[in-house]
DNA sequence: AAGGGGTTTCCTGTATACAAGTGGTGCCGA
DNA sequence: TCGGCACCACTTGTATACAGGAAACCCCTT
C-alpha cells in the first residue's frame, strides 16, 4: 500500500491520530467493549486487517498491548481470544483497585502532599458539590460527574508521589468495570441515583481531610471502603445488564 | 537471512527455546539485569539485531513486553531506554508487592483454602526449617532457600484463588529487587545471615496459621510486615552494592 | 567564534513476502 | 462404525524492504 493512501486514511480517521498501532489499540478496545467481538472468541489477525484497514504489524502490536492490558487472553497455541470475566474476577478487580488506591491514600498521608495539590483536589470536590446541589440531575450532570470523579481519583494517585504506584493504579483502572467511574452511567437510570453519589462524595471529602491531617490509616481505610460502592453497583449491573450504560458488561459471564 | 542460518542459531542457543520473541525477551532481560546495557541509555533495535542474531520483528516484540514489564521506559519520540529507579521507586515497588500479597493473604483467610494447599504450604515451610536447622548455611542452602521461599509465596498467591490478583502479584514481583527473593543472595554474605531468614520463616508460619484460622486482618498485616524485610535489605544493598549478589542494583540511581 | 540553516544519517513505524506449526477434515482401513 | 492417518487450509511467527521523521553534524555566514 503506497504511503499516499496511508495519509488519506490518517486524515479520514481524523480526530487526533497517533501511530497506526495506537489507533488500532483504541479501535480494537472499542470493538471489544461494544461487544462487536464475541466474548471468548478467538481473534484472527487477518479479519482485523480487513476491519481496521491496516497491515498486520500495527495490529499485532495492538493485540499484544491489549493482552497485557487484560482485555485479551493469550492462547497457548498463539493468538488471542476476547477475555471473559467471572463475577468474582470483576469483584477482585474492584477490590484490587480499592487496595491500590488505599495504599496511595496512605502514602500521601504519611509523606505529606504539596498544598497546591490539596487545593486542586478541594476545588474538584467543590465542583462536584455544585453538580449535586440541586436535587435533579440530567445526563449532562452525570457525564460531568464522571469526568470530575476521574479527575479526583487521578489527583489522589498523584498525591502519593509514586510513579510506580500511579502506573499500577492506572493499570488496575483500565478494565472498564473496575475503574472508578465504571458504573456511574448505571446509577443515572436509578431513582435514588443522586443518593449514592452523595455518599461517594462524602467519602471523597473524608479521604481528602484524612490525608490533609496526616491520618494515614484512616485515609487508607476510607479509600478501600469507597471502592465498595463500585462493588455494590456490580451486583446491580448484573441483575439488569444494559451494555449501553455499562460498557463491557457482556464480557462478564456467570459460569465458565 | 536464509532460514537455514536461523536453524543453526536456534540450535546454538540450545536450551529449550520457545519463539524467537520469547528468547529475545529473556536474553534482553539478562543483558539489562547484568548491566551490559547502560542504565538510562537508549536502545537501538539494530544494535540488538546484531547482538541477538535475529530480525527486528521479535526484538520489537520483546522491547514492547519489557516496556510493559517495567524494565524499559518508552521514549516520547519512539524507542526505549533502560529504565532507572530511584531508591524511593524501589521502596514503593516493595511496598506495592507487600500490599498485594497482604490482600492475597486476607482473601485466602476470608474465603478459606482447600486443605491440600494448606498442607503443601506447610510442607514447604518444613523444608525451609530443615535448611535452617543446623546453624551453618552454605551457598547451596541459600539457593535452596530462594527456591522454597519463591514456592511459598507462589502458594500464598494461589490460596487467594483469584486469577486477577495472582496476575498482578506476579507482575509486581517481576522487578528483580521487588521480588520476594531479590535480596536473599545479599544476606548470604552477612554474618548474621541466618537470623534474618529465621525471622522471615517465623512470619511465614504465622501467616499460614492466620490463614488456616481464618484471621483475615492478621494475615494481611503479617504479610505486609513480611515485605519490610526486603526493604531493610534494600538499604543494605545500597550501602554496599554488589551486582553479583543482587541482580539489577546498578539500575538504582540515587538522583535523577 | 558562535549561531543558524541545510544536509545527511540513522532510527523507528509500516507493509508485505515467506516459513512453519497447528488444527481440522475427510478418507481409508480395520 | 469407529479409529487413525494423511492432507489441506489457515494462522501465526519471522524476515526484510521501504518511507517518514528526528536528531546530529557540518558548513556557511555574520
Amino acid at each position: 500500500m503506497p504511503s499516499s493512501t496511508l495519509r488519506i486514511q490518517a486524515a479520514d480517521a481524523a480526530e487526533e491520530g497517533g501511530t497506526q498501532a495506537v489507533k488500532a489499540q483504541q479501535r480494537l478496545r472499542e470493538l471489544i467493549l461494544a461487544g462487536d467481538l464475541a466474548a471468548g472468541s478467538r481473534i484472527a489477525e487477518l479479519t482485523l486487517v480487513q476491519r481496521l484497514g491496516m497491515s498486520r504489524t500495527p495490529i499485532r502490536a495492538a493485540l499484544m498491548r491489549l493482552g497485557q492490558e487484560g482485555l485479551l487472553d493469550a492462547l497457548p497455541g498463539g493468538g488471542y481470544a476476547v477475555r471473559t470475566f467471572s463475577e468474582r474476577d470483576v469483584a477482585d478487580a474492584i477490590e484490587l483497585r480499592g487496595t491500590l488506591e488505599g495504599l496511595a491514600a496512605r502514602l500521601a498521608a504519611e509523606r505529606g502532599v504539596r498544598p497546591v495539590l490539596l487545593q486542586e483536589a478541594g476545588a474538584c470536590l467543590d465542583q462536584i458539590d455544585q453538580l449535586l446541589g440541586p436535587s435533579g440531575l440530567d445526563d449532562e450532570d452525570f457525564s460531568g460527574y464522571v469526568r470530575l470523579n476521574a479527575r479526583f481519583h487521578k489527583l489522589l494517585s498523584e498525591m502519593a508521589d509514586s510513579a510506580v504506584l500511579a502506573r499500577e493504579i492506572e493499570r488496575a483502572s483500565r478494565l472498564p468495570f473496575a475503574s472508578a467511574s465504571g458504573f456511574v452511567g448505571l446509577q443515572a437510570s436509578k431513582p435514588d441515583a443522586r443518593d449514592l453519589l452523595v455518599v461517594a462524595q462524602h467519602q471523597h471529602r473524608q479521604v481528602l481531610q484524612a490525608i490533609a491531617q496526616r491520618e494515614a490509616g484512616r485515609a487508607e481505610a476510607l479509600m478501600r471502603e469507597h471502592s465498595r460502592i463500585a462493588r455494590q453497583n456490580l451486583a446491580l449491573a448484573l441483575q439488569n445488564p444494559q451494555p449501553s450504560l455499562t460498557p463491557g458488561v457482556q464480557l462478564i459471564q456467570s459460569k465458565r
